[in-house]
DNA sequence: ATGAAAGCGCTAACAA
DNA sequence: TTGTTAGCGCTTTCAT
């Protein structure tokens, strides 16, 4: 099957024994320079790739990390898997990807697969639960999550309070006085966080209180398509909307497109995240940032040092966001049925 | 590490031997039913995980496999990667995937990689070339392709000609003329196929061939966006465009948004594949159907059969294609500085 | 139907 | 610095 010599015949042709060509491809000490530098030659020209599986075996190490996620194909999830290969390949680690792949698929049946993998620990971006994790811990697999619930254990996060009271910012200080807030999914712990970051900057501003401004929505697109139609039918509806996240800003985007509203003349929008597609929506979003790529390289470095018994210095890193602002947004224009706002910048506290 | 516990402590609890745990486990034959039945019960209860590096070693089968592409986000590739994912994990073989994460990245690190692993056979979704296989197969890594330039050894493809030919016909029924196509990538097998295709009906149906009317692209939607801008700004442009890929229709319908024009009633664009985001797209992407999930199961289950000894009936498979009318496509309109044509259908021969 | 012996290819722990 | 001795946990082969 493996045509690569083994590490027997390597020493063999080498005149030494098996362990120190072990020792000097391992770049162990207690090889001589020389004869390091041999073994090393001989080793690429003879194609010795050591045989995975018996390190393994006798090792222990397995350098094997799983990916855990709801659905692969998500932009934001996309992102931070791709940060997240990164950081494996850095430390030749192979990444096995658990992903739900069915609709009603069970994440119970993911977690027994990587109980029965080779899989030495796990990077979970399941947002909106914890309760799969007992199972893993229990069979000493060591999880860092991006963003549960409990805020439990080893976790990467991003500072959605601050991101989102940028973009609502953003907004105010554009002229807009009549903002709505698309949530996200209730049970992700940055939905509350940006929701309030939105609260708080509207009452700083002074702005009145409308619950009908709020919608919910769970961080999809045709959710925010939805929750941005009933939006634009109120008798009084909003010049600008702050969605949860990219996708739900897509929506609205759609929905304006639907309704004959122009963005952003009519209508302002903000998303968060920045995933790729935000940049080429028509018009391009203006949103939060996340460094999701960063996240997951971050993510699997916790994870790689939590496994060489390094312990981290805190159990959650929090990143930075920053306001992205593109060509959805805009003062608050006078062609819709609201009383004319002021079109110029209103500074923002 | 693992706190599985051992075949050897099972066995030891069963009171047999570790073979018998082994058979009983395995399904193999040698093991008396009710023993079997006993044997099984116990693993449950004590949660035996049998090692799989031991196995490898002992087997030297590995049930690992390997996806190798360009960019595991493109739609089309997601699309299959997640049937080859369902595939394999019916058949509990482990999926490693190999994606290009750098812009300049060399694919002969992805093949290097894959040849330190246990990686026993790859489903490659490289496109464009084939020079990278030798390194695989002189390793004794089987390989199954999807649309390799060469159509060399194992391959999965979709039928894009007569794919094609639909996709045309139904613009020339609709009463299109000045049709014009954006074609894929140079290397790329289905986009010979694809052009055929077009200039066939083009001809049976007595349009006349026109040169301008033809853009090279390359499978994405910003090249299909510049493609779109410059037949648009034809002295005579096209009342239809039949991208090579969804892709880059998408980025048709983006350009005609930036012209002003409406699609279909000023433009028909149908596309080719029927990724996920063509049925979301505004207005809704008339396009061609590979069935992508279906062709990525599909070569994983000729590569395990390869792997498990059984000769393919046929190196290549091809799989049908599907028109999907969506919103996208209509008669031609009569807005544009175009000789009006008919409005109502003209039967394709 | 069952078990004992041997070994997959490597590393860990000790000895020289 | 080098080599030797033991496994890692499983399957294979051959005996019973």
């Amino acid at each position: 099957m493996r045509s690569s010599p083994t590490l027997d015949e390597l020493a063999a042709a080498a005149g030494v024994s098996r362990m120190t060509a072990s020792r000097a491809l391992n770049n162990r000490p207690g090889v001589s320079e020389p004869n390091r530098e041999r073994i090393v030659q001989l080793a690429k020209e003879m194609g010795y790739i050591a045989n995975p599986a018996a390190v393994r075996l006798a090792s222990g190490w397995t350098r094997v990390i799983g990916l855990l996620c709801i659905d692969m194909d998500a932009p934001f999830v996309a992102e931070i898997v791709k940060g997240a290969l990164r950081a494996a390949r850095a430390a030749s680690c192979e990444t096995l990807i658990y992903s739900l792949l069915e609709p009603g698929e069970e994440l119970r049946n993911a977690v027994a697969q990587i109980l029965s993998r080779s899989t030495q620990g796990v990077v979970s971006l399941i947002l909106h639960r914890t309760d799969y994790l007992a199972a893993l811990t229990a069979a000493h697999i060591q999880v860092v999550t991006l963003e549960n619930p409990d805020r439990t254990g080893y976790s990467i996060t991003a500072d959605h309070y601050n991101g989102s009271r940028a973009a609502v910012r953003h907004l105010v200080s554009l002229g807009h006085r009549r903002i709505a807030h698309i949530a996200g999914h209730e049970k992700i712990a940055s939905t509350a966080e940006r929701r309030r970051g939105y609260e708080e900057v509207l009452s700083e501003c002074g702005l009145p209180r409308d619950r009908s401004l709020i919608e919910k929505g769970d961080n999809t697109q045709p959710t925010g398509f939805a929750a941005a139609q009933r939006l634009l039918a109120l008798r009084a509806p909003p010049t600008a909307i702050f969605a949860s996240n990219d996708s739900t800003a897509l929506g609205v985007l759609e929905a304006a497109q639907t309704a004959g509203l122009r963005v952003p003349e009519d209508l302002s929008v903000v998303g968060f995240d920045d995933i790729p597609v935000a940049a080429l929506s028509y018009p391009p979003l203006t949103t939060v940032r996340q460094p999701m790529e960063q996240m997951g390289r971050s993510a699997v470095n916790t994870l790689l040092a939590l496994l060489a018994g390094v312990e981290a210095v805190s159990p959650v890193i929090t990143f930075p966001t920053e306001l992205i602002i593109r060509g959805s947004t805009a003062p608050p224009g006078r062609r819709r049925p609201d009383r004319a706002g002021p079109h110029r910048r209103k500074k923002a506290r």
